[in-house]
DNA sequence: CTCGCATGAGACATATCTGTATCGCCTGAT
DNA sequence: ATCAGGCGATACAGATATGTCTCATGCGAG
C-alpha cells in the first residue's frame, strides 16, 4: 500500500484544525480545499462531519497527553508538573478547545477522553495543593477553571504577536500563582 | 401602534442570544421557535442572520456599557472601578462573548463598540497601575486578557453550578489580583 | 513494464436553510 | 362595531451542504 493515505488523512486533519478552529460552521468542501485534497477523498477517510470532528476531538487529546507527559517527566513537585504542562499545552490551546466544544460530545469515547484529562488535571492540582501551593479556601475546581482560562489568555497574547509561547506561558503561570500585584 | 411588536423583537432577541450562544450555527428556525414566534415574525424584525448577529453584538456591548456604568458609580478608584465593574459583567459573560465573535465584527457599528470597549478597559487598567495595582513589568496586553478571560472562568463556575455570580466575582478578583496561593 | 490502488474531478440526488410572498386571524384602538 | 396592523402558518424558489457514485489519471510496488 502507498503511504499516501497516510499523507493525505494527516493532510485533512491538520487543515480541519485550521478551519473549523477558526470558524466551526466552515463547510466540509473549504476543508477539504485547504487540505489539498478533493472532497471525495475526505468522505473517504470520515464518514462526515460528525466522524471528523471526533477524529479531530480524539487526536487533540492525544496530542496533549503526549505533550504534556513528556513535558513533566524530569519534574519532582507537582507544582513543577503544573507549571512545565501549561507551558507545554500553551502552544495546543487551539486544539484543545476542541475537547471542550459540545459538537462531538456525544461520543462515547469523546466523553471519556474530556473526563479523562479533567479527572488528571484535578488530581495533579489536588496533590499541589498538598504541597502548600493554594490557598486552603479556594475550591478546585475554580482552579482547574482558572488553569485552563490563563492558558487561552496566554494563547490569545501569542495569537495577537504580543509575546512568544514562554513568555506567555511565564505570565500566565506568574498569574496562577501570585496575581498580578507588584 | 400596539405594543406587540417591541414585545415580540424582545423575545427573539432573547432567544437568540440563548440558542446562539450555546450553538452558533442553529438555524434561524430554532431561534423563532425558540422565541415562541413564527419563522416570518423574525425575517420582519430582522433582514437576515447577518443583521441578527449585529443587533444582538450593539445589545450586548448596550448592557455591558449600562451595567458597568451604574456599578462603577460610586467608586473613589480606578482599581475599585475594575473590581465592580468585574461584579457587574460577569453575569452577562454569556453575552460579552458575542462582542468577541467574528461573525458580526465586519459592521463597521459593531467594530466601533467592540473597539470602544476595549479601549475603555485599556484606559481604566493603566489608571489602575498608576495607583499601583500591578507590577510594572507586566505588560497592559496581558492584564486585559486576565481579566476578560477570569471573567468567563467566574461565569463558567456559576453555570456549573459550584458558584454564586457574588462568589464567582469575588474569587476572580482576588485570583486576578494575588493569585490563587495561600 | 504492468497492475493495483488511492486520488481528483465531477455528476447527481437529497436535505436543510434562507428569503419572500400570501392569506386568514386576532387584538387593541377609535 | 369597525378597522388597521401585527402575527402565525404555509407555500414557494433559490442557494448551499451533504453523501454517494463513476471514471480517468497518476504513482508506486512487484
Amino acid at each position: 500500500m502507498r503511504d499516501t493515505s497516510v499523507s493525505s488523512k494527516v493532510s485533512i486533519l491538520n487543515a480541519a484544525f485550521d478551519v473549523l478552529g477558526q470558524n466551526p460552521g466552515a463547510s466540509l468542501s473549504d476543508v477539504a480545499r485547504a487540505a489539498g485534497v478533493g472532497r471525495a477523498t475526505l468522505h473517504r477517510h470520515f464518514a462526515g462531519r460528525d466522524d471528523l470532528m471526533v477524529a479531530l476531538t480524539l487526536q487533540a487529546a492525544e496530542e496533549l497527553d503526549a505533550a504534556v507527559d513528556t513535558a513533566v517527566a524530569g519534574c519532582t513537585t507537582y507544582t513543577d508538573g503544573l507549571r512545565v504542562a501549561l507551558r507545554a499545552m500553551l502552544p495546543l490551546a487551539s486544539r484543545h478547545m476542541f475537547l471542550a466544544t459540545d459538537a462531538a460530545q456525544t461520543d462515547p469515547r469523546v466523553k471519556e477522553a474530556y473526563a479523562t484529562q479533567t479527572r488528571a488535571l484535578t488530581r495533579d492540582i489536588e496533590a499541589a495543593r498538598a504541597e502548600g501551593t493554594f490557598a486552603a479556601d479556594i475550591p478546585t475546581t475554580w482552579i482547574v477553571e482558572t488553569y485552563e482560562n490563563l492558558i487561552y489568555a496566554g494563547w490569545a497574547m501569542v495569537v495577537a504577536g504580543e509575546a512568544t509561547p514562554n513568555q506567555a506561558a511565564d505570565l500566565a503561570w506568574r498569574t496562577f500563582t501570585q496575581g498580578l500585584k507588584p
